[in-house]
DNA sequence: TCGGGGTCGATTGTATGCAATCGAGGTGAG
DNA sequence: CTCACCTCGATTGCATACAATCGACCCCGA
């Protein structure tokens, strides 16, 4: 569905504040992103009234903020200054400062007294703990769900399915990423649990966030070890380049392992 | 709109809005606590500056709702009205909005637009998800402790052991309850792991918060549950009161199983 | 008597303005 | 040249003020 204007101008958060990346990838998915999630502010015509009607905007702000920290806009470790998302997402600093707090009980940000917010990082030990996490409740809610899911659920769950399938026959991974935490959402809800079917979901975001940020930088990883393997063979050092490739392998594994990034996804694997 | 003053009036949450419980047990530890949780306002010698320096109050004020509705000051159901929550900790609503918000991610509340924020309910299938919650959780964050714990929180664990045995053979349930709250906090951020850390910290908050209901209710229904059986002698029904005091076991089993209560708790007694 | 619709009060949601606090940068002494 | 201190700009935190919305109550007609 074609979503409002768009603002262009995109608004890169970090200004070298260099606390995480090295500014690796610029290529993450900055200025790919469609739309902002929100409104846009009043870039294109004219002023306009300061907000459309309907949607209570701090949840909104809240939703948009997450995605776009779960899309890369906002690296880990970059600054979310209160004025600047203000401007950005074409609200006051209050709602802002709301959105700011729920995210940070979800864990997206962190935040000091005075010292403002900062995107969490996302180091490999806090990603192995999610993965770990969401395989051991993942299961839990599954089996509420089974017992207590309603036939529209069922139904939409199903049809989520189908979406998924014709994504990933179209290639399209990033509506395949999309759809997965809806999944995981739709079934933590259909675990008829409150308590559960948050933490699920909350996780569910944050299990896609891994994937967003984990991947790429596993790419870039990976294409590092690669040069390693270069250096080796041009230093003619058997020993180093085995133990290289052989590092190579294991991560590749990991990478692996941590794959099934789709509802479609059947996964075999026997949890080493 | 003179705020200023009074605070010592308690203010029961409900004007008999009457959602939850029926006002149960007034002794809940509303009037028995030594503290509000915050500065209280003036309610002593002379208007002293608003509030005390040092502290941001957003976190406090998230912090000690979120202790009130453990404690059951707020019971479940129970609407939230920022205006009043404003008057009771002594702040403007503007930090009281927030801290609902991390309430809400927390779980705690519930919010809809316009609607206003009401206390989650605790039914007994939500305590009974927590606790497996807990189950599948709380080894993870152990084992990840044991391998990086620090010395300074091992000390800390060690020191919470210690007053929790004191305050076991003084019988200060209320003081026990919140230091196995802390011990499961500590024992979370050993584990090193952000999210881990923060997530079962929030599941040890929602625990305690099992506990301090649950228990009460338990008490009542186990009492609900003598009335039926009295009723049924009386009544001469052989099968009604085998299968009353059957379900009454039963239910005094489910409660004991949830019972450990403490780091050291070593609870003999049989609930009712 | 009962149902429908409109008005008003109360509460939530947001914007603006001001006070509090922290870090960066400059300045002078040693 | 280094370091301590201090001043200032920028940003966060909070209080107040105003707009938006919802529920309750009342009035009216059938």
């Amino acid at each position: 569905m074609g979503r409002g204007v768009e603002v262009s101008t995109e608004q890169a958060p970090a200004s070298g504040d260099g606390a995480g990346e090295p500014d690796a990838g610029p290529d993450t998915g900055l200025a790919a992103g469609p739309d902002t999630g929100l409104a846009a502010g009043p870039s294109g015509v004219g002023p306009e009234p300061p907000r459309r009607a309907g949607k209570v905007s701090a949840s909104e702000v809240s939703r948009a903020i997450r995605d776009d920290i779960i899309r890369g806009v906002h690296p880990p470790g970059s600054r979310l200054a209160e004025e600047a998302l203000s401007a950005r997402y074409g609200v006051s600093r209050v709602p802002v400062r709301e959105a700011l707090r729920t995210l940070e009980a979800e864990g997206f940000v962190r935040s000091r007294p005075y010292a403002g917010v900062v995107v969490a990082e996302l180091d490999d030990a806090e990603a192995e703990d999610l993965l770990e996490i969401r395989a051991r409740l993942e299961p839990l809610g599954a089996g509420r769900a089974a017992a207590r899911r309603t036939p529209e659920q069922l139904g939409r769950l199903k049809e989520l399915l189908l979406l998924a399938e014709d994504a990933l026959t179209a290639g399209r991974l990033a509506e395949l990423a999309r759809l997965n935490s809806r999944f995981h959402e739709v079934l933590a809800q259909a675990s008829g649990s409150q308590t559960l079917s948050q933490l699920v979901t909350q996780l569910s975001w944050k299990i896609a966030w891994v994937y967003a940020i984990e991947l790429p930088r596993r790419a870039e990883d990976s294409w590092r070890e690669h040069a390693e393997i270069v250096q080796a063979l041009e230093a003619a050092d058997p020993e180093r380049a085995s133990a290289v490739v052989a590092r190579h392998i294991s991560q590749a594994q990991k990478a692996y392992r941590r794959r099934d990034t789709g509802p479609a996804a059947r996964v075999e694997d026997s949890e080493t």
